[in-house]
DNA sequence: ACAACCTTATCAAAGCTGTGTCAAGGTTGG
DNA sequence: CCAACCTTGACACAGCTTTGATAAGGTTGT
C-alpha cells in the first residue's frame, strides 16, 4: 500500500495529525483524500513533511514563513510589488544627498513636461 | 536641511515614531544618523516609508512579511533552500492519485486487479 | 537655561501562531 | 454491529509580534 492515513503520515514524519491539517490549511502540503475524505498521504507528501521540518529547523525560520516564500511564488502582482519595493534598498546612504535628489525629480519633471508636449506618440505601456 | 527628524518623518507618512523605530528593527528601512546618534530621514526614505504603507495595504500582508522577503532576497542559502522545497509543489491531485487510491482500495479487497491493468493507458494531460 | 526635541530600555495590551484536546458525527474492516 | 479509525469545528493556552506609553537621560536652538 502507497498512501498513509493521517495518523500514519504523523507516525512517519515526526508530525502530528493536528499539525499536518494545519500545514495542509495554510496551504503547504495538501494530500489526496478518498472519496469520504480520509486524507491520504503518498510517498512524495512524506518525504516533503520530513524535509519541511529540517528546513524548519535549519533556517530558523516559521511555517508561516514558507507559506509566505509560497504565496509570493505564486502571487505575481505580490512578489513583483514586494521586489520592486526590496529593489530600492540598495543603500548608499553617503552617496545621494537629499537636494541633490530633489533636484532630480525637478529634473525629471521638466523632462517629463517636455517629452509630452513635443512629442505625444508613446506608446504608454502601463 | 533636507533631512527630517522622526517626528517630522513620521508626520508626512502617516506611520508614527514608534513604529518608524521598529521598522527599522526588523531591518526594512534604516536611516542615517547625526553624530550624536539623530535619526535622519533623507528624501528617499520618506518615499519608501509611504510606499510600504500602500504595499502592506494593496496585499494584505505585514511588516514581517516584507521583512522575511528581505531576508530571503539577502540569504542565499535560506532562499535556494525554500525555493527548492516549493519546487516540488506542482502536484496535480487528480491525475495521479485518483486511480492510485483506487487501486488501492481494490487491493485490499482482493478484487478485479486485470480490470486495472489492462485500462492503465490513461492520458495525463494537463 | 530651558523647552522641546531626541535616544534607549522597559512594561503592557491586543492580536496572531502554533499546538493540544475534546466533541459530534461519518467510514471501515472484521 | 462494533471498535477504531477518520472528519470538521470549537475552546484553550503559551509564546511571539505589533504597537503604545512611560521613564531616565542626552542634544539643540533660541
Amino acid at each position: 500500500m502507497e498512501a498513509l492515513t493521517i495518523h500514519e503520515a504523523a507516525q512517519t514524519t515526526g508530525w502530528t495529525p493536528r499539525m499536518l491539517r494545519y500545514i495542509e490549511r495554510i496551504g503547504l502540503i495538501e494530500p489526496a483524500r478518498t472519496e469520504s475524505g480520509y486524507r491520504h498521504y503518498g510517498a512524495g507528501e512524506l518525504q516533503r513533511l520530513r524535509t519541511l521540518r529540517e528546513l524548519l529547523a535549519e533556517h530558523e525560520i516559521g511555517l508561516g514563513d514558507v507559506a509566505f516564500a509560497l504565496r509570493l511564488r505564486r502571487d505575481e502582482a505580490l512578489s513583483g510589488a514586494v521586489g520592486s519595493w526590496l529593489e530600492a534598498e540598495p543603500q548608499r546612504p553617503e552617496a545621494v544627498s537629499a537636494d541633490r535628489w530633489l533636484r532630480w525629480e525637478q529634473e525629471k519633471h521638466a523632462r517629463i513636461i517636455d517629452a509630452l508636449t513635443t512629442n505625444e506618440t508613446m506608446e504608454t505601456a502601463a
